[in-house]
DNA sequence: AAAGCGTGGTC
DNA sequence: TGACCAAGCTT
């Protein structure tokens, strides 16, 4: 049993953060900074909002590419609108979470369509499009908008729970920091205020060793003053990551060109590019796996399969290999992919593994 | 409301 | 090396 003894500690005050803010805060390509902020300059919000959903449980360090090569090609919300998905996809493939690029391309043809392409400037109207929840809604709201919105993320709840060393485990903690972030977040200067908090949680009050003697909010912070910063944000425990196996079908015709099909459109990978195999089952009998490819030869099979971790399973993947027949016709929804192409299709990093342990390399843009 | 949904980096 | 983690959303 811990008790902390908050009373004698002074309440944290927005000013602090935001002046650490405005000597600390991170150059980012999506960011308008605290002094050009104070000129009079607003972000983009439509870049604001790319950026929102790229960052969703996404390392700034993965986002950034990715965000300016989305700039570059679809410089404003019209022009992600008349995109075809199928690019869109290409150009999400390798970060993650696919719905978030279905849901990006939809949300841009909502805006650029019935919303006459004016992002809408609330909490509820944002939350309203595909793809943006209450973090999302809120982080727009206050960086795009200067509106006084409440933001709740994975930093935040690190933050707050640390300094009003809040015992309530994660998730049930949830509405108990909303509350305290209501009551922090400033009328004035909400959107430095916002990113402040995620700068905090991102360079000072890291998950592992924070760096509290560089932290503004050292002297009010109560899990700090009872020495016990690492213990929070509180986490029921979890549970062990369940195992699944199959097996993928590299299929390589003479001129290099590899055998690919599109995965349905919602679920795991969803609308995302494969090479043909099995289902994925906690158990899989290898014995009948060529039962499942895409055609009749001596598929070899890699000396070691390719093991892949997932949010929710680990995966293990026999990978087979081998030339079409004479004659082989091409099944509905399958296309061969000649290598220049390959770099360039939306292959999820799973099936980027599965064809280099064949052909190494070969998924990548060469240069 | 708990489970499904990716990936790469870190220690 | 495996467990944890990163600006969560949807159903």
């Amino acid at each position: 049993m811990t008790t902390i003894d908050a009373q004698t500690l002074p309440a944290p005050a927005p000013a602090d953060l935001l002046a650490w803010y405005d000597r600390h805060a991170r150059r980012l390509p999506w960011r308008i900074g605290p002094a050009e902020r104070g000129r009079g300059v607003t972000p983009d919000p439509y870049r604001v909002w790319l950026s929102e959903i790229m960052l969703q449980q996404t390392t700034v360090t993965a986002v950034k590419p990715y965000f300016e090569a989305f700039l570059d090609r679809w410089p404003d919300v019209a022009a992600l609108a008349a995109a075809p998905s199928e690019e869109v996809m290409k150009a999400w493939a390798g970060l993650g979470y696919y719905s978030r690029a279905r849901n990006l391309k939809a949300a841009a043809e909502a805006v650029a369509g019935t919303l006459g392409g004016k992002f809408p400037q609330t909490e509820s109207g944002l939350a309203a499009l595909p793809g943006i929840g209450s973090y999302t809604a809120a982080a727009i709201a206050s960086i795009a908008f200067d509106q006084p919105a409440a933001v709740v993320d994975g930093n935040v709840e690190r933050v707050l729970t640390r300094v009003f060393a809040v015992e309530t485990p994660l998730p049930g903690a949830k509405s108990e920091i909303r509350r305290l972030q209501e009551r922090l977040t400033p009328k004035a200067r909400p959107g430095d205020y916002a990113q402040a908090m995620m700068d905090l949680g991102a360079t000072i009050c890291t998950p592992k060793r924070p760096a509290c003697v560089l932290c503004p909010w050292e002297a009010s912070c109560a899990a700090h003053a009872a020495g016990i910063e690492e213990s929070f944000p509180r986490k029921a425990a979890k549970t062990a990551r369940p195992e699944r196996a199959g097996a993928a079908f590299v299929a390589r015709r003479e001129d290099g060109a590899i055998l690919l099909r599109r995965r349905p459109d919602k679920g795991l990978l969803g609308a995302m590019t494969e090479v043909p195999g099995t289902d994925w089952l906690p158990v899989f009998s290898s014995d009948k796996a060529l039962a499942d490819a895409p055609f009749r030869a001596d598929w070899q099979r890699t000396v070691a399969p390719v093991v892949h971790v997932f949010t929710h399973f680990r995966l293990t993947l026999d990978i087979y290999a081998a030339a079409p027949p004479r004659g082989f016709n091409l099944p509905e929804g399958h296309w061969w992919s000649p290598p220049d192409d390959l770099p360039g299709e939306a292959l999820p990093s799973v099936m980027k593994k599965a064809i280099e342990a064949v052909h190494p390399g070969i998924t990548r843009r060469r240069r």
